[in-house]
Order: structure tokens, then sequence, then C-alpha cells
DNA sequence: GTCATTTTTTATCATTTGTAAAACGATTCC
DNA sequence: GGAATCGTTTTACAAATGATAAAAAATGAC
């Protein structure tokens, strides 16, 4: 996924304020396994993953939590350090070898105060985010396991496919065992 | 709480500003039992909570789930009417006699093109709400029910005051008798 | 390919949570 | 005051999920 492509799914900007957006863009690369943000510091870039899927998880207690994941297309930001210049609570590991474009909080803090069309795409981002947030906040209330598992294979089949099935069942919130059986289940 | 005091706590504003988004805001008040914003429809205002409690619920199969609560200071908003225009899923009920401040999204649409700090605001209030949801998002699938309730109780003890046990229970993912069983257990 | 390691599945039993119905308490209505 | 209603708790039983261990399958290194 190209970076204008990204940029624009989220809202459509001029050329003017894209690229003075870009100017401010690297791209990097990481292998398999890299950690690309840690729970204990306050992050300070956010990155695009042009190719690749990554999952957010914490340390809680013994076991570790995976509470999210990102694919070709998404943003991977720590919202603690970038909202409330906090530590956040995840862990962000690369499941793939992956291509992203970085760009710093500070300069796109920066951008936001020069630029209202900026602003309105930052506006915009965090309101997507919060609508995919609230939807799988209410998923994960409303749905018991089943439902959410074959929701998850209904609406990322690639994702099923592409990560390991014990980060499949934290994510869904239940032992991998469970997940072992509902899927079982399902065949 | 005065409006300005809750337009000021998401992002301070120039008085210039304020004064332009206030020209929009009007006060209202409804009695407890009001719906004041209905899942099947697509709503055109948000409200800010001057005095009063309301929650927030979807009807799922047979049994209806409350997903938020609101009180003094914080805002009620339909998120997929605001940010995509969709019908959204939850039916805003008021639990209390409420004064509230209505602002019609329309006109609010019209300052963020207009205003780059209202812009700015507007993208700090999303952000803010985005934290809140997922700060929720991570307990409700990281603690179990007694641990969720116990947090709830530390952290808003008014809320289980003055709130329906019903609405707790829904509002935490379990049964209203597993509720009566934690709450058995502490005593 | 073979071996070692990791991941997933299966089996068993313990615990938690849900369902349904009854009991209790408080409030409201006549 | 008494009957009806609503909200909460309690009880008994059923279903779902978790913990643990072990077997099977998949993956990776050489």
């Amino acid at each position: 996924m190209t970076i204008d492509q990204i940029i624009n799914k989220i809202y459509p900007l001029s050329e003017a304020s894209r690229e003075s957006l870009k100017k401010h863009i690297t791209e990097v690369t990481y292998p398999k396994g890299h950690i690309l943000l840690k729970a204990k510091k306050i992050e300070t870039s956010i990155y695009f993953i042009k190719k690749g899927i990554v999952r957010a998880f914490s340390n809680l207690a013994d076991n570790e939590v995976t509470f999210w994941f990102g694919k070709e297309g998404d943003t991977v930001i720590s919202m603690k350090s970038y909202v409330a210049r906090k530590k956040g609570y995840e862990d962000i590991e690369l499941l793939e070898n992956c291509e992203l474009y970085e760009l710093k909080t500070q300069d796109l803090q920066k951008l936001f105060n020069e630029d209202i069309q900026i602003a309105n795409w930052g506006r915009k981002f965090a309101e997507q985010e919060l609508i995919k947030t609230e939807e799988r906040l209410i998923f994960l209330q409303f749905k018991n396991a089943s439902e959410r598992y074959a929701s998850l294979l209904k609406n990322s089949p690639d994702l099923v496919k592409r990560v390991q099935l014990r980060h499949i069942s934290s994510y869904l919130g239940i032992t991998q065992v469970s997940l072992s059986r509902i899927r079982a289940e399902i065949k």
C-alpha cells in the first residue's frame, strides 16, 4: 500500500497538505520478531504499515494478552503516548518482516497547529480508530467466544491464516484450549 | 457543570473560538426515562451533560446490553452517526432528570472547516474518547468479573449508587446473578 | 530427510458463569 | 393497610470455560 493511499483513506487531503505531511514521513523495514513500540516507553513515532502484520500485547501477571492486530494500511500507534504523552500499555511485535512508513509525533503535532486540513485529518483518524475500538468493545461484551471467532473468521480470514492461534485466542479473550474446542466444533 | 468548563476540559480554546462554538449550543432538559438518542436513527445532535446520568444500550437478541454510562461533564454522542453518518447501535436513556447542552452536528462540522482551533478541539475530543474506550476494552479483555466490579466501585462509586444493578451487571458483561454473587463475596 | 522445538489439539477434571425459579425487600398505587 | 409491582438476592442445576497434562501435528534447523 502506498503512503498516498493510506493518507487519503483516512481523509482526503489537498496535494499541498499531503506533501507537507509526506515531507516528514520516511520508510523503514524491520524483521519478524522486532519490537516496534514498547510499553515502558513514551513513544515518539507512529507508523503506517506498507507490508506485513503486527500485534499489540500487554504483559499481564504472568501471561501476555494480545488485544490488537494491524496489517497493510493500518496505523501502529501507542495511543497513550500519542494522546497523553504517557507510557502506553502495549508492546508492538512484528509477526512478519515489515515495511513501514514512520512519522514523528512531534512533527505531526506541529502540523496540527499550522494546517487546518491536517488538523481535520488527525481528527478523522482518531474518530475512525474510535469507531473500530467501540465496535470491538461491543463485540467483546455482547458476543460469546464462538460468535467472536466466527466473526473474526468471516471479517479477517487472512488474519486467522497469518497469525498463530495462541495470539488469536488471546485476542478473543479465551484460552488456546477453548479456541481449539471451538474450531473442532465448526469442522 | 458549566459549558465553558466542559469545553475547556476537552481542549482549551481562545475566547473567540469558544464563543463561536457556544453560539450554536442551547440548553435543554428532559425527564428520567426519556430516550435521547435512538439506535434506528441517524442522529443530528450531540449533548453535553450539565446534570444527570444516562446510559447507552443496545437491544441484542432478546435482552438489552448497557455498554456506556455518562454523567456530569460527559458527552452524549452516537459515534456512528457523528463519524460515519450511519445509524448507531445504541439507544441513550436518561436514568435521572437531566439538564443538557445541545449542539447540532452540522454546525460543528462547519466550524471544523473554518476554525483550526475548533478542528483541534474536535480532534482532542475524539482522541480522549478513544483512550477511554481503549482502556475499557483492555479491562474487559484482561480482567475477570470481580476485578471489573471492584474497579468500577473504586473509580465510580457514585455510579454504583445512582444506577440500577441490572444495568451495572450488563455493563460489566455478566448476569445480574453473577454480580450478586460477587457483591455477596465482598461483604 | 531427520531431529528438536514449537504449536495445536485432545482428554480429564475443577471452577466459573449462566438459566430458571423462588424468596425477599422496597416502593407504589388504590 | 394491603395488593401489586419492581429490583435484588438466593438457590439448585446446567452449560461453558479454565487448568493441566499429554498426544499429535507443524515448523524450523541442520
